[in-house]
DNA sequence: CAATTCGCCTGTGGCA
DNA sequence: TGCCACAGGCGAA
């Protein structure tokens, strides 16, 4: 195999079009690179889309694991016992670039045999015998299949030409997209121009078709007792598989014999190890493999158990957290659904909890096959245990299969941004991702990855802003006090991607803030913070984040829109640009996170403050020009009946004061706001509303409140004028009437009076006050003998009687304590009638209080 | 394993 | 009993 430095750097610079393979030579998409501690080797993992297999192909470019140390190889020689030195391979002194001095720097890279040597050998290994020894060292905590990728300059996730032992990317950039980066990018340098044309190379090649499929498996534990994978002492009793082609549950025969099923194939073993090797069969027929929790629970399970059956050759491989497929990909859905990115913003908050349960009834709408609360699998009969398993399966299936096969698409993308394999963009944060990305261009440049000490001892760890909020680092953005009431012709006008811009425009991160040079120490962007910022252009990450702002705004945007392109392709550039929005987002917040490694806290300080800035001289330029800015947060100003042209006008004053953009996003036909912040309703004039913040929408008030919450917007989006409004004020009064006098007569289900909290912490931790879901949690322990962990959503019910609450599972209808729920009602709704000049009291006795007039 | 701060709400628990 | 600071949860950006 021959991956030279001109080949990778070719992919920089594609060549137009796509190319067609030769003879011999076949397209090939690396998925993963692994090491081998046998062979002592990187291998690549290709999947094949022809043949649907994986390809395992050696390294033979002979990399081998090393850290980089201020020791002279003599020095590290002393340092090395003798029982140690046939780990070390060579210690050769190489030039580094520095950008915390911004200077190059010697220092030996220790090469050494194998990636435990560096850090993890026994009785010691050699980051840690250097250290000890008073040097430095650095790029030791990387994982070898990390550093042997960013030092190749592979790409997880994109297609590679292979013909013997070549392997060669795959240019892919056409020449009018080509043309269309030079024209975005050709002004901002040769440097911004290079990154831009690489990532868009990788974010327009298409994802490669996978057969994919989900599993699960059902174990004889008795009640309450869950299964343990390190200990496998139950048989599996079902185990089934869900994908485009297949539905099948492979059942151990006991006792009575399946019905026939008409939705899915049903195959009965007469022992488990028939089952287990049948299953196994099944699941290696799939490139990609989706589970809920098969991480911890069915991979392993399923593993050990084989193992102990005498089973080889499963194709599982368990690692201490997670369980991967030699001859496939295996999505853990549990830890992707748990990503807060991807739960917020790909999947808009829609679910509330992490279990199988509460993601498919958020996203999905429905939920596993209720088998009563004692949840008692091993007695189930068999077509009810086949039925409940397959459930699970196809539940999983779907999610997976969710946004338009979009999940895959998604994972892809952020495989080839990151450099990191399906398998660990799926199972780790955003703070990874980003990480990943940016040691990898760092090893590109061959410049030196600073240790997190280094960046906050050359740079600052000290913040000068004060926080609002007790506890917090530093100070972040302004939200303006709103002026209430309603306000008809609102505009919101707001800073594109504001961090990022700010990022970009001003070019703040942990290289260029406080910079070595004296000449820079004039350069700061606030009066308020003693922080400067460098203006040599070194550093990377500002072009990095600017490129991907640009390319999300200017092209992925607008190509998602173009009519010109098929349905494919704009919906593949829709899933770019909504998964560039993700990274972009937690841009600036990986600088205020402790253990992100390159953590700043002077950088995330300055970009807020910068940001606060911008906002407060934007509200200024719009009140010199007599505008009425009646709201705003963070990035956003709310403008109330201004011309359109004055609107622009002032879009480009202040690009042209600041640099960054400032666009019109929407314009509310009226907009309530009330005297808080972060509250406010707004409808457009399609009559969609926004509601932001109220309570009404909280997801863990009861389903009743939510019910005439909802019902009261519904009334009030079909308000036009006026008039409208008088009759809206009505229906609304009719509205609060009935669901007061539900409450009242108790007419409702146990499910609607819910409250649903989540548990964030372990019961026993919280010592300082018992909120009322961990009292309901501990009632479910005690009472009922269920297990609680954290991530839990307590369903409870407030009740009369001492304890004010109940478990739902505990509760019944007589003592729902509908006071209390009437309380709630009125809070809620409170929120709006104020800006509304209602009151809730009189509109539940059936007359009102106020008028519009006032606001009207 | 793990992005940030600002702001609202409810309830708890200490104290007078 | 009422007041107040704080804990905890959820949302906006």
């Amino acid at each position: 195999m021959s991956i030279n430095s001109s080949s990778v750097l070719r992919e920089a610079r594609p060549s137009f079009g796509e190319e067609k393979p030769s003879d011999g030579e076949r397209i090939l998409y690396l998925i993963s690179v692994i090491y081998d501690g046998e062979k002592k080797s990187a291998i690549l993992r290709f999947y094949d889309p022809v043949t649907g297999k994986m390809e395992f192909i050696q390294d033979k470019t002979s990399h081998k694991p090393y850290l980089l140390t201020d020791a002279s190889p003599e020095d590290v020689e002393r340092v090395v016992p003798e029982s140690f030195r046939h780990r070390i391979v060579k210690a050769e002194r190489v030039e580094k670039y520095d950008v915390l001095n911004d200077r190059k720097v010697v220092l030996t890279k220790v090469e050494v045999s194998d990636p435990l040597a560096i850090g993890g050998a026994k009785p010691k290994d050699l980051r840690t015998m250097l250290k000890e020894a008073g040097f430095n060292v650095w790029e030791a905590n990387i994982k070898y299949y990390d550093s042997y990728t960013y030092d190749v300059g592979l790409i997880p996730g994109m297609p590679y030409k292979v013909k013997g032992d070549q392997i060669e990317p795959v240019a892919s950039l056409k020449e009018d997209e080509r043309k269309e980066i030079e024209r975005i990018f050709g002004e901002e340098g040769e440097k911004v121009l290079e990154i831009a044309l690489e990532m868009a190379s990788m974010l327009r090649y298409p994802v490669p078709r996978m057969r994919c499929a989900a599993i699960d498996i059902e174990v004889a534990a008795p009640a309450f007792q869950v299964p343990s994978p390190s200990e496998p002492k139950r048989p599996i009793i079902a185990a089934a598989i869900v994908g485009d082609d297949v539905k099948r549950v492979h059942l151990l025969k006991r006792g009575s014999e399946a019905g026939s099923i008409a939705d899915f194939e049903v195959i009965q073993h007469e022992d488990e190890i028939s089952l287990i090797r049948e299953f196994i069969n099944d699941m290696k027929k799939y490139t990609v493999i989706y589970t809920f929790n098969g991480d911890n629970f069915d991979l392993p399970y399923l593993a050990r158990r084989a193992k102990e059956l005498g089973i080889t050759n499963t194709g599982i491989k368990l690692e201490t957290d997670r369980a991967l497929l030699d001859e496939g990909v295996h999505i853990d859905l549990y830890k992707l659904f748990s990503n807060r990115s991807i739960q917020v913003y790909v999947f808009k908050n829609r679910y509330l909890g992490y279990t199988l349960d509460e993601v498919s009834e958020g996203l999905l709408g429905e939920k596993k096959m209720d088998i009563g609360a004692d949840h008692d699998i091993a007695s189930l009969p068999p077509d009810k245990l086949a039925r409940y398993c397959i459930q699970d399966a196809k539940l999983t299936f779907s999610l997976a299969n969710l946004l338009d096969n979009g999940l895959l698409k998604l994972l892809f993308i952020f495989s080839r941004i990151s450099r990191m394999s399906l398998e660990e963009v799926s199972r780790h944060g955003i703070s990874q991702w980003i990480k990943s990305m940016i040691y990898s261009m760092y090893r590109r440049r061959n410049w030196l990855i600073p240790n997190s000490e280094d960046v906050t001892r050359t740079r600052g760890s000290k913040t000068f802003s004060r926080a609002i909020i007790k506890g917090k680092k530093y100070m972040g953005a302004i939200v303006l006090a709103p002026r209430p009431g309603v306000h008809f012709k609102a505009a919101v006008l707001d800073f594109a991607s504001m961090y990022p811009s700010i990022i970009k425009r001003w070019r703040i991160s942990f290289e260029t803030i406080n910079c070595p040079h004296e000449e820079c120490k004039e350069n700061k962007p606030v009066e308020e913070l003693p922080h400067w910022v460098c203006n040599k252009g070194i550093g990377i990450i500002p072009e990095v984040i600017g490129v991907l702002r640009d390319l999300r705004v200017k092209m992925y945007k607008k190509m998602a829109k173009d009519e010109k392109l098929n349905e494919e392709e704009r919906n593949w550039f829709d899933t770019v640009q909504n998964s560039l929005k993700v990274l972009l987002n937690a841009s600036y917040g990986v600088f205020g996170f402790e253990e992100f490694p390159l953590y700043s806290p002077p950088a995330a300080e300055m970009i807020t403050a910068i940001a606060r800035k911008a906002i407060t001289s934007a509200v200024r330029e719009a009140e010199k020009m007599s505008m009425s800015v009646i709201y705003g947060d963070t990035d956003s100003l709310f403008i109330e009946d201004a011309p359109i042209e004055k609107l622009k006008e002032l879009e480009r004053k202040v690009e042209a004061d600041l640099g960054i953009d400032l666009e019109l996003d929407k314009i509310y036909r009226y907009v309530v706001l009330s005297k808080l912040k972060k509250n406010y309703l707004g409808v457009t004039e399609d009559g969609h509303v926004d509601v932001k913040g109220l309570l009404g929408k909280k997801r863990n008030i009861p389903d009743i409140v939510k019910k005439a919450f909802f019902e009261t917007l519904d009334e009030l989006s079909r308000a036009r004028n006026r008039e409208e409004f008088e009759k809206s004020k009505e229906k609304i009064g009719e509205i609060v009437r009935k669901y007061v006098n539900r409450l009242r007569n108790r007419e409702f289900d146990m499910e609607e009076v819910c409250f649903r909290s989540t548990l964030n912490k372990k019961l026993g931790d919280y010592v300082k006050t018992t909120p009322q879901h961990v009292k309901a949690a501990r009632l479910l322990e005690e009472r009922l003998n269920m297990k609680v962990v954290p991530g839990d959503v307590i369903s409870y019910v407030k009740v009369t009687g001492r304890e004010g609450v109940k478990p739902v599972e505990l509760a019944s209808k007589h003592e729902v304590d509908v006071e209390k729920y009437i309380e709630i009602m009125r809070s809620t709704f409170q929120q709006i009638l104020d800006a509304l000049d209602l009151d809730f009291d009189s509109l539940a006795k059936g007359k009102s209080s106020g008028s519009l007039e006032s606001f009207l």
